[in-house]
DNA sequence: CGTCATGGGTTAAACGTTTAACCATTGTCA
DNA sequence: TGACAATGGTTAAACGTTTAACCCATGACG
């Protein structure tokens, strides 16, 4: 590895001067400059990002801690973090924990050792922060109070989901309702109940997980107690339901229409393809960021809590 | 932050002794080594990896370098990835290129300027790596000459779905090759006719992206030429065959079967469930970096080629 | 009783940067 | 002509670690 040293012995300047060429930091004759780039491209030189983070107690780094990577929600937010800090000249470190409470305070130490400048977290859990962080924190999806935040618009998109049932005439719903620790799950809740208003009977309400795997009580009510209309807690759980009553011989969405949530990149092609409300996920990941910066730049200051739109996606699932 | 010298100062010892206290790299009395830890405790130390790395020499840090996290193929292997990398003490650093060449380059530079021990290379296509890699390199699924590689056995995997597709009694079939840049593409292909053998008559052979964009050529020839069962070269290739089939108003699978390659974690849940060949996620991102840490630790010897076993999973799209 | 190994420390240099403080030369202007 | 600013550079310290080299008791041993 070539070190600003060797570029300097070899261009016959002082070290200050290569740096100051390299980072436009002071004026440098047009002669030198020339030659300590040329020199610095000849030799193949890469600044070492930890000698200068040591030194000017900035990393250029930031850590993303996301709670599952194979969560079809979060690869699209994932990668525009990452492109979106690169282009800012961060690089990214990242840590998925599993859903494991414990795994996410190991990552606050990990990205802790890296001196990062700032950290996007998406919480396994609603849970504090273990350890005050020493880094600015954004939180995304799930907000936590203290820190800046970056949500969708859950409750109007609970809302548009409620509307859209009701106009398509459905008398009656089941809900699956989600986890009630999350604070999305309950936001969308609180939508569809006033979007559905009045005139459409709530048949059932039960609590689920966001995954695939439906409790016991969910998949009773599903099979067992007719309705018009399924609302999901979001598109996995929508998915499997889907899939539990073509197995039970019903057909859908004549016998009961379906309604998931987020979009998940396959909402598209499963059967009934699936009507759904979307998440920016794209404008999350670069909200996020561009958040983090801000507060990187500004660390004192109330916290901000950005909310985006959602967006009603209609397909045959909903009849 | 605090730092070994203020723990030193605090516990009245030198910061030669507290750094040997904390990696145990020398004996130290008991009671000093209590001392130095609690005071270590008690103002929250954490070690700066920056530091260190300046030092060593090592920075305990990979790079992971992946066209496109949007895939569904990646997540589950960058997971595993970071998992095991951080179960060995390292930190990850990520970088999405977009399935852009160009970007795979200045990856490249970034992760350089880490100083990584190490570096898990997906390949956006056949290139070779830029410049030559001041770093062990490992590549993921798309091997390049001289460079350690962990693919999956494509080649069985084709050879499987051949024998399935004979098996099932299907006369007659369609192939999307895939992109015959992908050596993956060119094995599947290659069992794929070993598979099918000679009582199969292979009625058109089209090339096709790996992504759910399929090219004129290829529709023409899904909805044109009708046969038994079209193999397409991974699964998002066979999903969209089996939706432009679906809206043409062809039952599938009685009118046509279709297979997968991949086992994505959605091929379940598409209509119809997705015959294919599990890909061993978890397994190709563990090797990956188990096989990593073997080169970094003996940088020198013969580039290693592993293939690891691949199995089918038969759902109702075969007919 | 000298010699020597050993255990438990310390000192100081080094890793690759950045940056404040300094210096020399030149040109400008009163 | 002398003071002074501007320009273009250098010196050296510092960031937080690790680690080789050294030091000093103490006890063992011939």
């Amino acid at each position: 590895m070539t070190t600003i040293s060797q570029i300097a012995r070899r261009a016959r300047v002082s070290t200050a001067t290569v740096s100051n060429v390299l980072n436009r930091t002071k004026p440098v004759s047009p002669q030198t400059r020339e030659l300590v780039e040329s020199v610095a491209r000849e030799l193949g030189y890469s600044p070492s990002r930890f000698a200068r983070s040591l030194k000017t107690g900035r990393s250029a780094t930031i850590g993303l801690i996301a709670p599952d990577l194979t969560n079809p929600f979060f690869p699209a937010v994932v990668q525009t973090v990452e492109r979106t800090a690169r282009e800012r000249g961060y690089g990214l470190i990242i840590v998925d924990c599993h859903n494991d409470p414990a795994e996410e305070k190991a990552a606050f130490e990990l990205v802790g050792e890296y001196r990062v400048d700032g950290i996007i977290w998406i919480p396994v859990a609603e849970t504090k922060p273990e350890p005050a962080p020493l880094a600015p924190v954004v939180t995304v999806d799930r907000p936590v109070a203290g820190l800046d935040g970056i949500t969708s618009d859950h409750r109007a998109g609970g809302r548009m989901i409620g509307e859209r049932v009701r106009r398509a005439g459905h008398g009656t719903v089941g809900i699956l309702r989600g986890p009630s620790a999350h604070h999305s799950a309950r936001e969308r809740h609180r939508g569809l109940l006033e979007g559905l208003g009045d005139g459409v009977r709530i048949v059932w309400d039960v609590p689920t997980d966001f995954s695939l795997d439906l409790a016991e009580e969910a998949q009773a009510k599903i099979l067992g107690t007719a309705v018009d209309c399924i609302v999901g807690a979001n598109d996995q759980v929508a998915i499997r339901t889907a899939q539990l009553l073509a197995a039970a011989g019903r057909a859908l969405p004549d016998d009961v229409a379906i309604v998931g949530f987020d979009d998940i990149p396959w909402a598209e092609f499963v059967h009934p393809p699936l009507s759904t409300v979307r998440q920016p996920y794209r404008r999350l990941g670069r909200a996020a960021v561009e958040l983090l910066l801000r507060r990187i730049a500004e660390p004192d200051g109330e916290p901000e809590r950005i909310v985006l739109p959602v967006e009603w996606v209609g397909r045959a699932s909903l009849g």
